[in-house]
DNA sequence: TCCGCGACCATAACGCTGTTATGCCATGCT
DNA sequence: AGCATGGCATAACAGCGTTATGGTCGCGGA
């Protein structure tokens, strides 16, 4: 069993499985969720839908996959703030790049969270790794800000964890479409609950 | 009893619909998304698949009755909870009782908030109206707990917008079974969040 | 009373979906 | 060379949403 580590060392590796990733998270971002199949997935990349059994094994895992390019993508997204010298804006700015980030991807940003089940076939879910790496990152920068005395010291994680809750929730309102509740032209729902939030947990 | 069955004052008075609409209720939450189709709801229902769509007109427009079915039993759930003498309070049993709502019927929640639903076949969404109705009876929380001093005076439904997004934030995240990020036995994260949006907005 | 009409639904079909069985073919190992 | 195996095309199957068709039943008007 050990030969045939030579000619594919990581399933990853292929060129075909990539293709079916991107040309699968553009559909879904281009067109929705109703337009991503297994047989529209083949004509576009060339190829057939045994392709997709092939690299994946099911289209739930090629969703799942999507889910976490998504993730991959935020993270890049974020990471690319320029850090200043005032941590408590770099939170804000990396939840500005957040929101738009999700406002370009808005179907991605749905899968990446389960909100949408594209076409009834749940995988099971993005790849944990992945997605907890995004959530580090976001801990690290809240962690940055109680070194520096901006945020009141206490668990990392468990501020990070409301203020992800609280972005989070927000933009799916929004990306719901319930612009009643949540737009408020002057003063702008998100950035007065992340200020409300910055507060009470400033020193 | 002149004619009692033989006018159609309202479609909604239907009782193949009204059943139809409480079985596909059911089969989503006890089932999931994947489980709910037109010939399983005809098969459940004792009828054919035609009856789904003299009575809705099509699968999407069934999911769109779902979904503000929900809002509907999410309003009787909050408007369930006594009012005491202390609104800061009552603010929050509110939210615990919004939170029980979501974990018993957690494909329900997802279906109420999703633009694109239930395998693919995106609807309108549910019925404004209703969605709205649940908002307001929060923006009546909000307000009673301003006039009682309790919270800063201010805009209502800015404040429950922002109340509302943190609340639904967490609960996507604890259904979209994020544990990692948002389980923390000791210090809840949403009741964390909950008293630290309420500090930042008291007076 | 009878007729007709419209609401309601059962049946069957169409095109689509995810998935699987089968077989071909090129490649690499022995 | 022979062979085994990975990679993919073809075609099929069951199930999906939806629609066309026809039948049945009950009421309103003549």
């Amino acid at each position: 069993m050990l030969s045939s580590m030579s000619s594919v060392p990581v399933p990853e590796a292929s060129a075909v499985r990539a293709r079916l990733l991107e040309e699968a998270a553009r559909i879904l971002d281009e067109e929705g969720p109703s337009a991503l199949s297994s047989r529209r997935l083949a004509t576009v990349t060339g190829t057939s839908t045994m392709a997709v059994y092939t690299h994946f094994g099911s289209m739930g895992a090629v969703v799942d996959a999507v889910a976490t390019e998504g993730f991959r993508r935020l993270i890049d997204r974020v990471g690319a703030v320029e850090l200043t010298d005032d941590p408590a804006a770099d939170l804000l700015a990396a939840a500005v790049a957040y929101r738009e980030n999700a406002l370009q991807n808005p179907h991605l940003y749905a899968v990446m969270f389960g909100a949408i089940s594209v076409r009834g076939l749940g995988g099971k879910g993005p790849d944990a790794e992945v997605a907890y790496a995004a959530f580090r990152q976001l801990v690290a920068l809240v962690e940055r800000a109680m070194a520096a005395g901006r945020l009141r010291p206490g668990d990392g994680k468990a501020v990070a964890a409301q203020w992800w809750s609280a972005l989070h929730g927000y933009m799916m309102l929004e990306l719901a479409g319930m612009d009643q509740v949540v737009r408020d032209p002057e003063h702008h729902v998100l950035w007065q609950l992340m200020e409300n939030l910055l507060r009470s947990l400033s020193t």
